[in-house]
DNA sequence: CAGTGGTCTAGACCACCAA
DNA sequence: TGGTGGTCTAGACCACTGC
């Protein structure tokens, strides 16, 4: 058990030969509010308990549930904002919109994206996708193929699919008629959020049906950016193949 | 002053109107160890002093002590092993390297790079090349070409300029016979410590010369990667530009 | 075994915010 | 004014390393 006098009767990990297994407190404290997180206690954009609140509730001292809070703050799943409480982090914070988003222009500032949807329908996934999105093959997948313009100039054309149970009922017209990120709709009307995201970077010659879609001509290099959405868990819930126009627009990354 | 009993004589900023100023213990020092990092008191590789020593020498509590250190090791400039000390990060650790870089095989495990300096000649910065690494134009800097092959395929060719006082008296012999990573031969030779990049990428159709090093047809897709190196106080101290094969490569990042 | 970083607690006070 | 997160301290004990 830990040191203090009032031990928290939290789990504490048996050790094997092979997995020592300790884990600190602060750690469990991490994993139970992650688990309330997943659960839907507290949803994006609401007001956590507080410090003191949650340190009663789990039997420790505060010090301990901050350390576990900062984790969650550094890993963007909460905010915390001094004199009013610890929030739910969600993608439909004003000024904070695109998170994933790298491609900026070369110069000047960013202006709002005009949006189309290409296409919507419903389909069976491909071996590949499935397997990229942890479902099996031929179950079912959402396409949605749009193209985002800037300043009148179109600029991205990605494909997203989406896995068909926690996306039922996703149509093009909700689609269209949503302003705001995607990914803060996804929150709002079927509750997966989006906490971290990989993506795969290669050069590639446009498609004709890429170049006409872009603009561009047939052969001309585009940014092709893979990526994969994680919900809570490192569950995929998204696959988004992107080409991305470079001409007025870089990726950026930082490096450290 | 802050709240214990024997005060420490550290600066407490003055408040005025515009800039309400007030900087906690633990960031006065992180900046005055930052201080003695760039100051070359503790060079890469080395032990740092205990956290006992330094709370002693900074006379505040060894908790405050602590916040600074696990900032820095945040943001890699320091590296904490439990029972031995804290060390100060370097470029040359073993299975840490090529921190920078990016780039992956699309399948299996990387082959150690196969390094040819092309070109290695001291010149007079232009205007862009002087914007970018914070010098005058015609100020001297040292442009290194070269191409990494991985398996015998060239995959990355890329000019690297660098400031010609910090890197004076660097030659094409002693580049060519240095094994591992570039930046630790920076640390070691030049007492130079690269701690952060950023990276603005495009695709870009190849030119004639990079087809010929890379063996590729001109026109081939490429990925153009301009990245800015910066050591301490975001003094930047190299330029490099590269073009990136990706058809056995991806460019890999995550998001979060 | 001694020394290091790592965890945990308890209590005090500060900075910020809202009512 | 009271509540929230933010800072700082002091002291205890744990886990890991190396002598």
């Amino acid at each position: 058990m830990n040191q203090n006098t009032q031990p928290p009767d939290l789990v504490e990990p048996v050790g094997t030969a092979a997995t020592p297994a300790f884990s600190p407190l602060y750690q469990q404290i991490k994993t139970l509010i992650l688990q309330s997180l997943q659960g839907g206690e507290w949803k994006p954009g609401d007001v956590m308990p507080s410090e003191q609140d949650l340190a009663a509730r789990f039997r420790v001292s505060q010090g301990t549930v901050r350390k576990a809070i900062d984790e969650l703050a550094a890993d963007n799943l909460v905010v915390r904002r001094q004199g009013k409480g610890t929030f739910v982090a969600t993608h439909s914070e004003r000024h904070i919109q695109y998170r994933f988003l790298r491609l900026q222009p070369d110069a000047g500032q960013e202006d709002r994206a005009e949006r189309t949807i290409v296409e919507c329908r419903r389909m069976r996934a491909t071996a590949e996708v499935g397997r990229l999105l942890g479902l099996r093959s031929a179950d079912p997948v959402v396409l949605v193929k749009r193209v985002l313009a800037f300043a009148g100039v179109p600029t991205i054309l990605e494909d997203v699919w989406l896995p068909g149970i926690p996306f039922k009922g996703l149509t093009q017209e909700a689609l269209s008629s949503d302003q705001g990120p995607m990914y803060a709709f996804f929150e709002s009307e079927f509750g997966v959020r989006m906490v971290r995201a990989e993506e795969k970077i290669k050069a590639v010659a446009a498609s004709a049906e890429a170049a006409a879609l872009l603009g561009v001509e047939p052969g001309h290099p585009l940014l092709g950016v893979e990526r994969i959405a994680y919900t809570y868990n490192d569950v995929p819930m998204e696959l988004r193949r992107g080409l991305y126009r470079t001409d007025m627009h870089h990726y950026k990354n930082e490096l450290s």
